[in-house]
Formats: structure tokens, C-alpha cells, sequence
DNA sequence: AATCTATATCGTAATATTGCAATATAAAAT
DNA sequence: ATTTTATATTGCAATATTACGATATAGATT
């Protein structure tokens, strides 16, 4: 075991996962934010940024792109990370959905 | 390897990605979906509803709990559990946040 | 009290993630 | 052309996660 059975769930609920699982780390946290701070999106230095080591920060770099919440463009002998806005925006949009769901039943609960 | 380094990050943001960490799995995200849909608060039949055995989905119940998106009382033999709002509101706000923030910049990036 | 029902915990196998040193790659600067 | 700079990839050890059978626990029912 230790895979996840993705296949038994529908590709909205998988989609989602992917993206907030991207997101289930300090360092990548740090990095989107990092990436929100520096106003033009920025070449390189995220390695001097972090308290991790290059090649960790690639990685993290690697799955966040890989799960669609940045793209990377290259820009001479460095690269330049930005957000991609859609997979915010449609975070954005689950959590804001919840969010009123939640507060039109106010509380048949526990 | 393989720990996590949260020492290094800050409290906002380790609490943030372990929030998001426990929503990056389908099956949780399913569970949370679930409780959304059934009006009132469900005790039990999450386990019916999920491709996956009683002591999985027990153990997903379980980190949920642990990351504070669900809280459950004893009801009898059985367990209710149900969403803790303050946790969904955590993450709306954030996401909110950002996308505010972002389309704030359009757009100085790649 | 014995049994049933609902849930949790334990133990364990399979797999994934995290982190880094070493190395590769590729453009820029000398 | 060689070296420097920036980033990625490889390989690997340590740890975490996922999944489930077997078993434990505890309240409800008989």
C-alpha cells in the first residue's frame, strides 16, 4: 500500500487535493508568499530565501509547478517563477463557496 | 531525510500547510464535501460512503481532526462528526487574500 | 451477561516525501 | 575557450503516508 487510490474519487475532488497537497508545505507556502511579496516576479534568489538547500528548493519549486500554482519562464541564464493565478483563483473560489454554505445552515451541529 | 524542517518557517505558515497538507488527500477532501452536503451533522455512515475501509477512513477522520478541520462528540455508540468553521474561515481568508493582492499587480510577470 | 454495532488502534507492507551531496546542464562573463 | 553563475537531475538515506486485516473498546440491544 501507501498509494492513493485516486481513482476512486471524482476528478474535481483529485484536481483539488493535488493542488492543496502541493500546498501542505512550509517551504512551498514560503515560496508562493515570497512570490507574492517581491512585487515583479522574481529570478532566482528563492534559494536565498529559503533555509533549504538548492537542489530542495528546486524540488519544491518542481511541485509546485508540476500541481499548476507557478510557471517558470527563462530569462537569460536564470529562470523567473511567478503565481499562476487561475489555481489561486480556484482555490479561491472552493474556500468562498464553503465559506457561505457554511454560514446559510448556522447550525443543525453538535 | 524526510522530516519536514518546520522549524525553520514561520508559525503562520506551518499551521497554514498543515491545514492544506490535511486537505491535500481526495479521500479528505470527499469527507469534507460529505459533511457539507448531509445538512445536519452525520454520525457514522462516512465510512458507506467512501471507497475505502473502516480503520482508512478512521485514520483520515483522524487527521482532520488533528489539523482542526472537523471536531466529533460522542453521540451513543457512534461519533458526529462535522466541520470546524473557523478552519474553512482560516483558508478562505487567506485565499481571499491573495487574490485581492494579486490582481492588484496584473501584471508585472513573465 | 452476552451480543451487536460503531469506531479506534495496532501492526505492517507498499509507496511517497523530504532533504542534501554530488553531479550535470546551459547560458553569461571573462 | 574557460570559468562563473544559476538551475536541474541523480542517487540515496531518513522519515512519513496510505491502506487494510486483525483486534480492541465502548455504548446499545437483547
Amino acid at each position: 500500500m501507501g498509494a492513493t487510490k485516486t481513482d476512486h474519487f471524482t476528478d474535481q475532488q483529485n484536481t483539488l487535493a493535488t493542488l492543496l497537497k502541493a500546498l501542505g508545505h512550509p517551504a512551498r507556502v514560503a515560496i508562493i508568499e515570497y512570490l507574492m511579496k517581491v512585487d515583479t516576479c522574481i529570478c532566482g534568489d528563492i534559494v536565498n530565501e529559503l533555509p533549504l538547500a538548492q537542489p530542495t528548493v528546486s524540488q519544491h519549486l518542481k511541485e509546485l509547478k508540476n500541481a499548476g500554482l507557478i510557471k517558470g519562464s527563462i530569462e537569460g541564464n536564470s529562470i523567473c517563477y511567478c503565481i499562476e493565478e487561475e489555481a489561486i483563483e480556484k482555490l479561491q473560489n472552493y474556500f468562498a463557496n464553503i465559506s457561505v454554505k457554511l454560514s446559510n445552515k448556522k447550525n443543525n451541529c453538535c
